[in-house]
DNA sequence: AGAGGTACCTGGCAGC
DNA sequence: TGCTGCCAGGTACCTC
């Protein structure tokens, strides 16, 4: 499910309901997600202050004096802000209640997403530490994708999925940049020109900043914090158009398996 | 070090 | 209808 935009599009969807606020409680229905979640940790943060909500890759942190909530939605999970209660429906295993009585509630079908927490002045935690740079930051650029390309002979479609590499390149947008740069998916990453790679930092962020600006791309189930839809898919190029017309030269769309994942490119655009 | 596969989990859908 | 198998937006962790 959700890919950065639609983490970002999240995180701009809390934010003023949260940042500034004071958290009342959390009602934990189902801590068996990814990770067990800290339930303590958690309810030690009654009564304090949201100073921050922002992202680091598709992390979502809430940052508080004592110490930092990372939310993670996995592949299916969504945050719905809530101003009047309602009843929790399956899958709805965390609620961040505020003060104010503001409900943050996490659902999540398939578990794969986490609630975790870290102590102010334990560093960067761990899972954060080792991310790549930001797709939208001035760190990513053709150069270094470039560097840390050489030598490396797996496919430019998962060397860019590649959270260490980049962070919040998923599986439709990277489809949807390598579609606009004109490379092939299984093309070996280390055969990239750097000249081919300037196509690809800018397609990336291209097609990143669309979709954030359509509040992401809803698939399935997918709901934004107010429980409305994204509306990027009309504009996707390849990604979920087997055998449907190039939107630039009507070749059939082509897919294939690429590390366990469903690939989609148009085999004559993309060289 | 890098590449590839496995695991976590539920739900929706196609095909029988 | 109901069963079975396959597929799904992520990513840490394991082995080779």
């Amino acid at each position: 499910m959700p890919e950065l935009p639609e983490v970002e599009t999240t995180c701009r969807g809390i934010e003023p309901f949260v940042s500034g606020k004071k958290i009342a409680s959390f009602e934990i229905r189902n801590p068996g997600l990814r990770w067990p979640v800290p339930v303590a940790a958690l309810q030690a943060f009654a009564g304090e202050t949201v100073r921050k909500v922002d992202r680091r890759g598709k992390y979502i942190r809430i940052t508080c004096d004592p110490g930092m909530i990372l939310v993670h939605l996995g592949m299916s999970g969504s945050l719905r802000v809530l101003t009047v209660p309602e009843a929790p429906k399956k899958h709805d295993h965390v609620d961040m209640i505020m003060e104010d009585g503001a409900i943050i509630r996490f659902n999540d079908p398939r578990r794969f997403g986490c609630w975790l927490y870290q102590p102010s002045g334990a560093g960067e935690h761990e899972l954060l530490s080792a991310l790549g740079p930001e797709p939208l930051g001035e760190d990513f650029t053709a150069d270094y994708l470039f560097a840390r390309s050489r030598g490396r002979t797996q496919s430019i479609k998962t060397f860019i999925m590649d959270s260490h590499v980049v962070v919040g390149v998923g599986n439709i947008y990277a489809a949807e940049a390598l579609f606009m740069a004109g490379i092939h998916p299984k093309r070996a990453a280390g055969k990239v020109s750097r000249e081919r790679y300037g196509l690809l930092v800018a397609a990336i962020r291209k097609v990143l900043v669309a979709a954030i600006r359509q509040g992401g791309t809803t698939l399935r189930d997918y709901v934004n914090t107010d429980g409305k839809p994204g509306y990027f898919r009309q504009q996707l190029f390849v990604y979920g158009r087997q055998g449907e017309a190039c939107r630039a030269c009507s070749t059939p769309v082509k897919s294939i398996q690429l590390g366990q994942r469903s690939t989609f490119y148009c085999p004559a655009c993309q060289k």
